[in-house]
DNA sequence: CCCATCTTGGAACGATCAGTACAAGATGTG
DNA sequence: CACATCTTGTACTGATCGTTCCAAGATGGG
């Protein structure tokens, strides 16, 4: 029964992540993280420590699984800004399309129910927020946009995400969420 | 203390939606809902039913307070699309500035936490949504886009509003929602 | 083989959840 | 003034919340 560790941590965590991620902090109750673990209670809180750590391990496991995929995407070269913008989107759009997660961005959920979660997970999503926003613009100032174009671009693509997650959420399908990536890839330069 | 009601249902009604709309659903308690209404559990139950019902009345209460308001500005006469667009995000820019109400939009925080909300509710949100995506398709037609052209900049600014408020629950300035918002209107018709 | 160390599942904790029951008090009608 | 009706605050329900505790069992080093 006992002993050594009956079960893969980082499997864990992912599955804890997927928890999160499907149903939002507030109704990720330790009893649908144990189920979706398959872990015990002792073995949960003994390997990740309150449903708060959890949460910011969990946060953790999703940038190691998809900011590389972001970076690779944006790593280039790109044609021009409207490629990286799609490139991005196109990224977001694979995950989305994964029936092997939940629907939508866990980073987009939780930002959405902030007054739920604590300041050290608070800051946390602000800071990988902020932190796909840098690379984006890195990527778009590489693909030849100026300073104040590439910031807007950033963030206008950054905003796309975060609405592709809301939408698929509410039961749009997958042509509608390309359609809105389709049309953010097309905004032009600064008039 | 009792005989005739003692507070404005109203009032207290619109109190209740800026609780759900602050917290969202799950952490809307009623605890939570009674202090931000005055009321009573007993008031509260008897006037309005239990939290579903009560959460389905507050977004009644919403589209009475902003649809008009959605309605009015699309109303025109616009002279492109792009204007149909920009007076859209407008309005949903100043509700988000508007410091007697929460941020983000109510919709868009009850959409991102579907698994929580029963299939009531999840109905009358999307059913929401959808009638704003039709007010906007109506009105790019009315500003001279053609068919397809309207369906994809509906959805388009649709996507946008969205995004608009999960960055203004993120914490970000408003002259970063405004800048998403004007990139958004800057989008041409299609290629 | 013994024992300190660790893991595990389940029991139990107090707090909070949504919802109900009900007595006390206020009202308008007669 | 009396009485049926309605409202209100509070106490209470059973369920679930996050968390802790602990005995039982498994492990590996001495």
């Amino acid at each position: 029964m006992a002993g050594r560790k009956q079960f893969d941590v980082d499997e864990a965590l992912r599955r804890a992540m997927h928890v999160f991620w499907r149903w939002g902090y507030s109704e990720a109750s330790i009893d649908r993280l144990t189920e979706g673990t398959g872990l015990g209670r002792g073995s949960l809180y003994g390997t990740f420590g309150d449903k708060s750590a959890l949460f910011r391990k969990s946060l953790e496991r999703y940038a190691q699984t998809y900011h590389p995929l972001y970076e690779q995407a944006l790593s280039g070269p790109h044609p021009s800004p409207s490629a990286v913008v799609a490139a991005y989107l196109e990224v977001t759009l694979n995950r989305i399309a994964d029936p092997a997660v939940p629907d939508g961005c866990l980073l987009t959920m939780s930002a959405a129910q902030f007054p739920a979660i604590d300041a050290e997970g608070q800051a946390m999503v602000r800071a990988m927020i902020d932190r796909v926003r840098a690379v984006l613009e890195r990527a778009l100032r590489a693909a030849g946009a100026e300073e104040q174009e590439a910031a807007e671009l950033a963030l206008s693509a950054l905003a796309t995400n975060k609405s592709l997650a809301v939408l698929s959420r509410t039961g749009f399908s997958s042509a509608d969420l390309a359609t809105v990536a389709a049309v953010a890839a097309r905004v032009p330069g600064r008039r």
